[in-house]
RNA sequence: UCCCCAGUAGCUCAGUCGGCAGAGCAAGUGGCUGUUAACCACUGGGUCCGCGGUUCAAGUCCGUGCUGGGGAGCCA
């Protein structure tokens, strides 16, 4: 409510901008004005300009306020005292818009808003980098800070924001506790590769040949980003039950792909009382739920994906939220790829772990849907993997979809102690370090699962985007670290 | 890290056999117009990724480095 609309006045005065804290608070965001049932005597709209067109009498903008897909119209009738101004801004410039919302007489737009005032906020001058017309993918890399302000990473972006909202919903709703497991580890061991090491010594003071000396440094020991709040998660699943973790895992591997990045979300559930059947049957809700959520609630940004990004996303969304997932033993699956009569650039042969090829061919041509692939061999998978019966194979579990291949890696973890340790000497593994999760095993052991699900994965699953330095806002890789 | 491809105006890209550097969009100026990636005309805009070489002459051929992309490995 505007003073002046208190007073009964019909226009907003002239020295309007006197009013600026009123309008602050009071705008109102596009998605809402679009979705208005009736004109309106007086909005406030405040956004960016995307473009806009001049008419003999009038200044057409398209205004977009990042609060969703589409743009609204404003007309600038010429006879508003800083037309000059008005009728000069340019593609980027932020404004700020008081007027009338009132049913639109041109194509494409239901409504649209007669400005009595537009207020400049912000001009961008000429060499602002992103125009009315598409800009390719690499370009927009470049420009990471500015990229969100275009149709498709708005979207991206805000669908990326819808699906880490419904990962808390689905499990608050399930009764799973929420866990922040440590970002800072002191192992170096927990198995899944290169670690980003953490110290506050000066590298300077230590020769290359050398190993740096951590007893002098902050921990007193050897510190590292984490790679996976499993071990963590397990131990607070056989506290509160059923637990979840969801924050920025990192990985310090020289990988040069479109499905890596050094630093990424992470999605851990960690279920206590649960076999590798019931970590199969939670994978399967949870991405069922997180794909019909996305359809349901980001349907418009949605819909650019479907139309210009990827034209199967539709029928791929459809499978991923209604089909039964496929469940195969590698063996069986080795099996499969043996006598598929495919021909693979590398053999496949038991024992050794699929290439990227045989579980693209499983997914994308051979069940055309997702699969979980499980009970691999035990030698090509970590020490806390559960040994199934035939002493040969683990209860692991990789869940292979269309298009991305591995979304969730997990398994049933080995809840017997005895046979853990046995596996760690195996694996030459030193068991000192890990006395506290040993402990897990010594005190009230029970069967218990879990699974990681990349995060980014997940969006590009969702999105159709083939990058996945495109669903996260400032992409960390080798090499690159702007922004 | 390995294999392949690319790098030309602010952006997207063309450039033939080695022979004066081009288009669309963007920007600037003018015109027209309730416009819809508005339209029409004109104008300005270049380290052809860097370095070295071959040649009378290199955006174009050769070597090398850098950057980006695709694929592989590692994985989520």
């Amino acid at each position: 409510m505007f003073p002046y609309q208190i007073n009964g006045f019909g226009t907003p005065p002239i020295n309007y901008h006197l009013w600026r804290g009123y309008a602050m608070q009071d705008r109102i965001k596009i998605d809402k004005l679009l979705a208005s049932e009736k004109p309106i005597d007086c909005v406030v709209a405040k956004g960016w300009v995307r473009t806009r067109r001049d008419s003999k009498d009038f200044s057409f903008m398209e205004l977009n306020d990042g609060s969703c897909l589409k743009n609204i119209q404003i007309v600038a009738d010429s006879k508003l005292e800083n037309y000059s101004e008005i009728s000069s801004l340019t593609t980027g410039s932020a404004i700020s818009v008081t007027g009338k919302l009132v049913p639109s007489p041109g194509k494409g737009q239901k409504w649209e808003i007669h400005a009595d005032v537009v207020e400049i906020v912000g001009i961008a001058p000429e060499d602002y980098p992103l125009q009315k017309k598409r800009h390719s993918d690499e370009f927009l890399r470049t420009i990471a800070h500015l990229r969100a302000r275009t149709n498709k990473y708005g979207a991206a972006f805000r669908i990326r924001s819808e699906m880490a909202w419904a990962v808390h919903n689905f499990y608050r709703e399930k009764g799973f506790r929420y866990l922040h497991t440590p970002i800072i580890t002191g192992s170096d061991c927990e198995g899944a590769g290169e670690m980003f090491k953490v110290t506050t010594l000066d590298p300077a003071n230590f020769n290359k040949n050398e190993k740096m000396d951590c007893s002098s440094d902050f921990f007193g020991q050897e510190a590292n980003l984490t790679v996976s709040g499993q071990l963590s998660a397990e131990m607070f699943a056989l506290a509160l039950g059923d637990v979840y973790t969801f924050g920025p895992t990192f990985r310090a591997e020289n990988s040069n792909t479109s499905r890596h990045v050094a630093e990424f979300w992470m999605l851990e559930p960690e279920m206590a009382f649960c076999d590798l059947e019931g970590n199969m049957d939670h994978g399967e809700e949870l991405l069922k739920y997180l794909v019909r959520h996305a359809m349901d609630v980001c349907t418009e940004d949605l819909d650019l994906f479907a139309n210009f990004v990827d034209k199967g996303l539709k029928p791929l969304l459809n499978s991923l939220a209604e089909d039964k997932y496929e469940r195969i033993n590698y063996n069986d699956a080795v099996d499969l790829l043996q006598k598929s009569g495919k021909k693979f650039e590398y053999k496949v042969e038991k024992g050794i772990d699929l290439q990227s090829e045989h579980e693209r061919f499983l997914a994308e041509e051979y069940f055309k849907k997702p699969l979980f692939l499980i009970n691999y061999p035990k030698t090509i998978k970590p020490f806390y993997m559960r040994v199934n019966d035939d002493g040969e194979t683990v209860a692991a579990m990789d869940l292979l979809v269309p298009r991305i291949g591995e979304i969730i890696g997990g398994s049933q973890r080995e809840e017997r102690l005895n046979v853990l340790e046995e596996r760690m000497g195996q694996m030459n593994l030193a068991g000192e370090p890990y006395w506290w999760y040993m402990d897990s095993r010594k005190f009230g052991s029970v069967p218990h699962s879990g699974f990681g699900m990349g995060f980014e994965r997940l969006l590009m699953l969702i999105t159709g985007i083939t990058n996945i330095r495109d669903v996260i806002p400032f992409p960390r890789t080798p090499g690159s670290i702007e922004f």
